[in-house]
DNA sequence: TTGAAAGCGCTAACAC
DNA sequence: GTGTTAGCGCTTTCAA
């Protein structure tokens, strides 16, 4: 039979309370007490009984990562690092796919902090800057951290100076020659859609070049639509000679349509695109990319906000470094 | 201040047990009864609260899944049908991601058990076919689904019928006009490997074709295996006009070496894949391939385990269909 | 610094 | 068919 705590208190010769406070870490106990503890918790293999300490502790022990965009490699990454931070906690992690059009999301979150008693939540793009929902949280006293949320909806969590990588981004192509370099936006309910498109703009005027919004285009983030907007930019009468999508998928697809057109990447055209996801590294010709540590953000973002459920007040945003990743994708402007 | 069972129990004029006994679907009670209590709940909001079911009921109310092969599109599918199966019946779910190299796998996995005290766990390939673990999950008793196990360890879980989907898909090209058809293994700790291998002979044979060991090569299942197996099948003094890659990320790297020797898919080469996750889209040409309902075999899976869970004995082997997706990767054979 | 007692909200076992 | 009672294994409260 598994141990229980009433046997560590026994073996230890102390009262179950004694243990409880060598466990939790509370004060209040001499030294010597809790070695004596510590040696019977291990000799007796006893691990607490997860419901039996939420039950009594008002708490679950239970966090929730809240996302839409369910088809994603981001996601599982962002995932396995809070994973590993709820585990290094004994917290369990919940996941709660939530669908944008299928209605009332504040409603949905609410009816699942309450039945499952959740400790606190993470956000995951776009949900990040869902202000009515933040609002709620607050008011329902959730804590949360977020992924790259909003300036304005920054809280807690992590976040990549985005703008700064794609300024970087841009300096590379404009190095490389390039003087009419193109972009494809990225959803507009994403906070990093905007980031993107500022970074792009500022990267250009830094080199010296003029921002040519003929040269802009919508996407959506996905493969399809980086085809689409692609074949739009290279169907002008000056059409670019460097492309920056907003996401790896879109610059995928780019790459799809120009290879279509019987042109060359990156002879003819350079392609680049944001993220690091495997697709990158895929594709013919690999893509030039900016590298996010997503599991690492998975697991910072996971980190904080345990920090903040311990202690309220706690949390904060941590920033994280990006990487510029150069393939074989981008290469000097024709002549 | 949220609903208890006594709440609802007095609002419906019953003792706390009986509305223990509509809450759980269990026999003896009447209609009459049934439906004032169900009233009561609804009118008071009431959710059972989790950790003191789970404590009362010596159970958790939570299944895990465990996998190796953390970065795939095709585990988070597997996920969120799990997920779906897990919410509709008030399970929990856990992730619980193991590296093979890392050591003791079993160890792993019972002190999971222990830990967190799992009614069941879902395992995915290539854990399906560890047998020390299966034997271990046996004696301690815990139930477990799994999704595509060999043959000799299928107990309780989702297949798909592979051979027969992989003769198919031989059948296509054979009727396209290959006769020499080449194959990329996929890696050898998973079963499918072997199936996609069978079905291949298989399907040699009946479309009345030799078949040829020089044609078969390894791979590993990821994209660059794919890469170089494609490779190794070119430089033959006889090279196959088609490949039949035993997944879609090596066909996607075989697709990218035959680019990159100036041919062209499928004018030169036919290129086909099995399992269609999002790369089969997003390579040029798309793929054509075998698509497995993946999100749906983790529903199965998830919903064959709580059976099972329930009532020992109940859980069963689902078969799903498959579907030939024929895409822009194979055309006729050339003259 | 420590302990005793009283629950947390539910289900199991057994009565009626 | 229904109710009563006694816990599940822990934390909380309060007393020592």
């Amino acid at each position: 039979m598994r141990a229980r705590i009433e046997d560590v208190a026994e073996a230890a010769g102390v009262s179950m309370k004694t243990v409880s406070r060598v466990l939790n870490n509370e004060p209040n106990v001499s030294e010597a007490t809790r070695l004596r503890v510590e040696a019977a918790v291990n000799r007796l293999h006893y691990k607490p009984h997860h419901s039996a300490r939420a039950l009594a502790g008002r708490r679950s022990y239970l966090v929730a990562m809240l996302f839409d965009n369910p088809s994603s490699n981001y996601l599982m990454e962002v995932e396995l690092g809070l994973l590993d931070a709820c585990q290094s906690q004994h917290y369990n992690l919940m996941l709660a796919p939530l669908v944008y059009d299928a209605g009332d999301i504040v409603a949905k979150v609410e009816s699942l902090v309450a039945q499952s008693q959740l400790d606190g939540v993470v956000l995951t793009p776009p949900i990040t800057d869902d202000t009515a929902l933040l609002k709620r949280l607050r008011e329902l006293d959730v804590p949360y951290a977020s992924i790259s949320a909003k300036e304005a909806n920054r809280r807690i969590g992590v976040v990549v100076d985005e703008h700064h990588a794609v300024c970087a981004m841009i300096a590379h192509l404009a190095l490389l020659g390039h003087k009419r370099i193109g972009h494809i936006k990225g959803h507009a309910a994403h906070g990093a859609s905007g980031w993107r498109l500022a970074g792009y703009r500022d990267g250009l005027k830094r080199a010296g070049l003029r921002y040519d919004p003929t040269l802009v285009v919508e996407g959506q983030f996905s493969y399809e639509s980086g085809y689409t907007a692609a074949n739009r930019l290279l169907d002008q009468k000056s059409p670019p000679t460097a492309i920056f999508a907003a996401n790896d998928d879109m610059a995928a697809g780019a790459i799809c349509a120009i290879c279509e057109r019987g042109l060359s990447v990156p002879q003819d055209v350079s392609v680049c695109g944001f993220d690091d996801v495997p697709i990158a590294r895929q594709v013919y010709p690999s893509l030039t990319t900016v590298r996010q540590p997503t599991r690492d953000m998975g697991r910072l973002a996971g980190l904080e906000l345990l920090k903040e459920i311990r202690s309220p007040g706690s949390g904060v945003i941590v920033d994280v470094p990006y990487t510029l990743q150069l393939r074989r994708s981008t290469g000097p402007a024709p002549a």
